[in-house]
DNA sequence: ACATTAAGTGATT
DNA sequence: AATCACTTAATGT
């Protein structure tokens, strides 16, 4: 038995469901900053994240990308939900945040344990909400929140998903992941240290204010 | 010592 | 909030 199916997941799916992921399932180990899936491509398996985290995004026909949300362990992608109704191309960018463990388990198997498992439909249902739930996070943080409030929002997330309060990017990245410009960044971050809610240094922004 | 990359800042739109 | 232009600081070779 793989460890982590049964650490984190035995508490809701039945011995028989997970005896079905592990025959089928396939175990991968990804190193940081590696795009998993991205745009256009066809969906085949979903993931099922046992541990690390997964940076999603939208970019724009210009190629301008935007960091939608942060997925971690025991989620599941939306994308590859929606996409089992059809035969669907992926309209997101999903890039490894952290060193990911994960679980591919292909679509035509999770559409049959939809019918077969209770707990298997009432966790894609779950997630399915759970993440419908994070993307109107994200229109209401571009639409309504100050690029400020964004910003302090990204840093907690990843802080969260990072299981760190020091993070390690450079203003850069993030002005990048924000979809703005460096200098902005730089002074935002610049007043969250004056308000003692971060501390600077190169390459590397420790969280203060949790 | 020098080049490169990251970060800070005033001024302008 | 974006962009320009420039400075300063840290880090690599």
């Amino acid at each position: 038995m793989i460890e982590e199916l049964e650490r984190y997941y035995s508490y809701q799916f039945e011995d028989e469901l997970l005896k079905e992921i592990q025959d089928i399932a396939v175990y991968r180990v990804i190193p940081e900053g590696f795009t998993i899936m991205d745009i256009g491509d066809t969906i085949t398996h979903m993931p099922l994240i046992l541990s690390g985290a997964i940076k999603v995004i939208r970019e724009d026909e210009k190629g301008d990308d935007l960091v939608l949300y942060f997925v971690e362990q025991g989620d599941t992608c939306a994308m590859t939900i929606t996409c089992c109704m059809g035969e669907a191309k992926s309209e997101i960018r999903a890039i490894t945040e952290t060193p990911t463990k994960l679980l591919m388990i292909p679509v035509q198997k999770m559409q049959a344990w939809m019918h077969k498992y209770k707990t298997w439909q009432s966790f894609i249902l779950q997630s399915y909400h759970e993440r419908m739930r994070e993307l109107l996070e994200a229109i209401d943080s571009i639409a309504f929140l100050r690029m400020d409030e964004r910003l302090f929002k990204y840093l907690r997330d990843k802080a969260i998903v990072n299981r760190n309060d020091l993070i390690n990017t450079t203003h850069q990245e993030i002005a990048h992941d924000l979809h703005t410009s460096r200098v902005v960044v730089s002074r935002l971050l610049k007043k969250l240290e004056q308000e003692n809610k971060i501390r600077l240094q190169r390459n590397n922004i420790k969280l203060l204010d949790l």
